[in-house]
DNA sequence: TCGATCCTGTAG
DNA sequence: CTACAGGATCGA
């Protein structure tokens, strides 16, 4: 098998904002192409489905239309159906000059028309590429919660979402069925943010502090996909880098940039959850 | 609400 | 060797 090396394209660690970035990057190269034919070299991407019928029911199909809900991918063809890219853990979806040239992570790849190649890349393979009709798309995806950056997330709407929820708010925030696209760095640096205790149940946050997480929330998003966006338009080379400056993922033991004492690490919902137990009450 | 599961890789 | 990794789903 031809190994592509010259593009170099690390795990991107796919939340909202990442996968955001993505989708943009891929209206700039994708939208309009014709896929040619579609290959799965690991089946369990795209199961329950059968590669074979995907493969038939994309032949000569053109890619319409990109949109991004929470942290999923969808692109609209000419078809009637809907490509439904999920990029969990270490996926990543990007066109590459010729198809031939694809890294040895490519899970699922796309030969476009132009000889071009839209390969989604995920060496642990754990996304998920699904095909559907375009109109049974909001139904399956009718479980999801809030986009955060749009305007329908209001402080009210926020509001009514948290007094229902028992779960600690760091759990309540990563639950997609409530806002979506939020994972494990962005619910973390949201909470520090706001000056909120991770642990605390959604539902026992008083007015001020629900205001305040619901403006860190955005303004992490926002500025966070500004640089995610950056990041990844760049046209030949991209690598993981401090696009973002964290504040508390993956700094337990050191000191708090806020009050100087050393961020924490706990476990809440079989993940790590950081956070400095010094100024987030 | 927990743990197992889907995978591969790295750090300790 | 074990623990852990940014996600999501399933069953107990």
């Amino acid at each position: 098998m031809l190994i592509d090396r010259t593009i170099v394209r690390d795990p991107i660690m796919p939340e909202l904002p990442e996968v955001e970035a993505v989708c943009r990057r891929l209206r700039q190269d994708a939208c309009g192409a014709t896929i040619a034919s579609a290959h799965f070299p690991r089946p369990g991407i795209v199961a329950p489905q059968k590669p074979t019928t995907l493969q038939r029911k994309l032949a000569g199909v053109r890619i319409e239309s990109i949109r991004r809900r929470g942290k999923n991918i969808l692109l609209d063809l000419t078809s009637g159906d809907t490509l439904h890219v999920h990029l969990r853990m270490t996926g990543n979806l990007y066109v590459i000059p010729d198809y031939r040239f694809r890294p040895a992570t490519a899970r699922g790849w796309f030969e476009l028309e132009d000889g071009r190649g839209l390969i989604f890349d995920d060496f642990r393979a754990l996304g998920r590429i699904r095909l559907h009709p375009t109109a049974e798309i909001d139904q399956l995806l009718g479980k999801i919660g809030l986009e955060p950056l749009d305007p329908q997330f209001t402080l009210p709407a926020f509001k009514a979402l948290s007094a229902k929820a028992r779960q600690p708010v760091k759990i309540f925030l990563m639950d997609q069925r409530h806002v979506s696209g939020i994972g494990n760095i962005y619910a973390a640096e949201a909470l520090f943010q706001a000056r909120i205790d991770p642990r605390r149940a959604a539902s026992s946050l008083s007015k001020v502090r629900l205001a305040r997480l619901h403006e860190a929330i955005v303004s992490v998003l926002t500025l966070a996909v500004e640089s995610a966006v950056a990041a990844y338009m760049q046209p030949d080379l991209f690598h993981e880098g401090e696009w973002f400056p964290v504040q508390v993922y993956g700094r337990e033991g050191e000191p708090c940039n806020r009050c100087g004492r050393p961020v924490r690490r706990i476990p809440q919902g079989g993940r790590s959850t950081y956070y400095c137990g010094g100024c987030q009450k």
